[in-house]
RNA sequence: GUGGGUGUAGCUCAAUUGGUCAGAGUGCCGGGUUGUGGCCCCGGAGGCUGAGGGUUCAAGUCCCUUCACUCACCCCA
């Protein structure tokens, strides 16, 4: 037979590191939810034109990496390829702007998007989401952006480069756009075939080309920076100056543009350099009109994704504990297993955790299961034990040990372990 | 979609120019030693060397095809 393996790109996340996933889930709940974040649930499936029209029909996302099938009525529906999108669906759907001017939101879980897997790159990955809706000020980014850092700074991550930049707004960046298009037409030779393609189809992308001939024509490009209207410039003056407040060091990066359409005014990567060509590890900006253009309120909107394969792939190998158990129960023979059945179920009931092995193996391969299970105590109930009444009850870290009578058993453990 | 690299026991990897090359460590199972496990010692199971074809007296080793994984481009988290 042949062996049913996953989908390309398509990880399983194995019990070895599973705790360092909870980890980080956890210090992101507590971390947001110190800023005042609630946490929201969204589905992974949408009607494909939610994200057509969000993230815009050319990018490539929209383009070639969406998994979008056709459902048994025909209507089209794609796996998410971000969250921002459906965040912002049931943000408009339940009008939560109605009981609440300011919305924060987070969501974590799984991504999809078709692209060739690499280091960092996977076509189903997991995503840490957050979104402000209501409040367009400037201390609004710089609170979200000081989130992200200091998110990142509680899990160990303290070498990571924070680039930041303003997109305009839809008043100054079309000029903008037209500077650069009008620029670029004048070295079209000079641009690798996509770049020239990008002219036509998305500008701005041809900002973060890594081919060296485009690199030295874009470098003498004109600069957002230079085209912002009066207010996206006060506006990005405040953000920084709001960062550096709050003491955190940044670049600004001219040249970050974000692939996804709807970005407006401050836009913001982190970047870390352990994670090879992917080295972006979370991306966000404002999207003031996005809310409107998708049918909602005339709400403002700012937020962050993180990549959490690309977190952990930066993260120190050390922390996270495995599972835990408080007492493993070694039975030898038929009399002891009996008991050590009914034991170690009637201490699961009571709210602690015991493993028995029902093989009936040696008790030197059961204290090696034991160990396995990172178990506190050990219980070793042999027949000779049972007609003597008694078990003896071993320490794993102190060896000590001690000896319990048969029908008091239950009562001691619960009191030993609620001690510890 | 395009390019490079790699595919040998569950895992990590060996195997001189094609010629006892199918191995080691680790893990697993069993046994010994031990104050009833951790250290140490002995033994055992596990591989159509990714798959298919070709060259050769001889192929993990060379060639072709295919698949998988991986890295990079593209793009993004």
């Amino acid at each position: 037979m042949d062996k049913i393996t996953a989908i390309k790109g398509i990880k399983d996340i194995l019990p070895s590191d599973t705790p360092v996933w909870r980890e980080v889930e956890l210090a992101a709940r507590k971390t947001f939810e110190r800023f005042g974040f609630c946490e929201i649930r969204v589905p992974i499936m949408e009607k494909t034109v939610l994200f057509q029209r969000s993230i815009g029909e050319t990018t490539d996302i929209v383009e070639k990496e969406m998994y979008t099938f056709r459902d048994r009525d025909d209507e089209l529906l794609t796996l998410r390829p971000e969250a921002t999108a459906s965040v912002i669906r049931a943000f408009i759907e339940h009008n939560l702007s109605a009981s609440d001017p300011i919305t924060k939101l987070y969501t974590i879980g799984p991504m999809f998007r078709r692209e060739r897997p690499q280091k960092g790159r996977f076509r189903q990955f997991h995503q840490i989401d957050v979104e402000v809706f209501g409040d367009d000020k400037p201390a609004s980014d710089a609170e979200v952006i000081f989130m992200l850092i200091l998110f990142l700074n509680t899990l160990g991550l303290n070498e990571l480069s924070l680039e930041i930049n303003s997109l305009g707004c839809k008043s100054c960046r079309p000029q903008f756009s037209k500077a650069v298009v009008d620029f670029l037409k004048g070295s079209e030779n000079a641009l690798c075939p996509d770049c020239q393609r990008r002219i036509y189809t998305n500008p701005l992308r041809v900002f973060d080309c890594k081919v060296e001939s485009c690199g030295s024509v874009i470098s003498g490009a004109p600069q957002i920076l230079n085209y912002l209207c009066a207010d996206c410039d006060a506006h990005f003056s405040a953000v920084k100056s709001f960062l550096t407040d709050l003491n955190l060091t940044f670049a600004i990066n001219p040249k970050m543009v974000r692939g996804l359409d709807y970005y407006t005014k401050t836009a913001f990567e982190v970047k870390s350099g352990a994670l090879g060509a992917q080295n972006s590890l979370a991306g966000g900006g404002r999207y003031d009109g996005l809310v409107s253009f998708l049918g909602g309120p005339e709400v403002p909107g700012i937020g962050f994704g993180i990549g959490m394969e690309r977190l952990i792939a930066c993260l120190p190998p050390s922390s996270g504990t495995g599972c835990q158990t408080d007492v493993f129960i070694a039975a030898l023979g038929d009399q002891a297993q009996k008991v050590g059945f009914r034991l170690t179920n009637e201490l699961r009931r009571s709210g602690i955790s015991s493993s028995m092995d029902y093989s009936g193996k040696s008790l030197k391969s059961q204290m090696k299961r034991a160990d396995k299970l990172n178990s506190a105590f050990t219980l070793i109930i042999g027949d000779k034990e049972i007609e003597e009444n008694r078990a003896e009850l071993r320490n794993m870290n102190t060896k000590q040990q001690q000896s319990l009578p048969l029908d008091q058993i239950h009562g001691a453990l619960m009191n030993i372990i609620k001690e510890r």
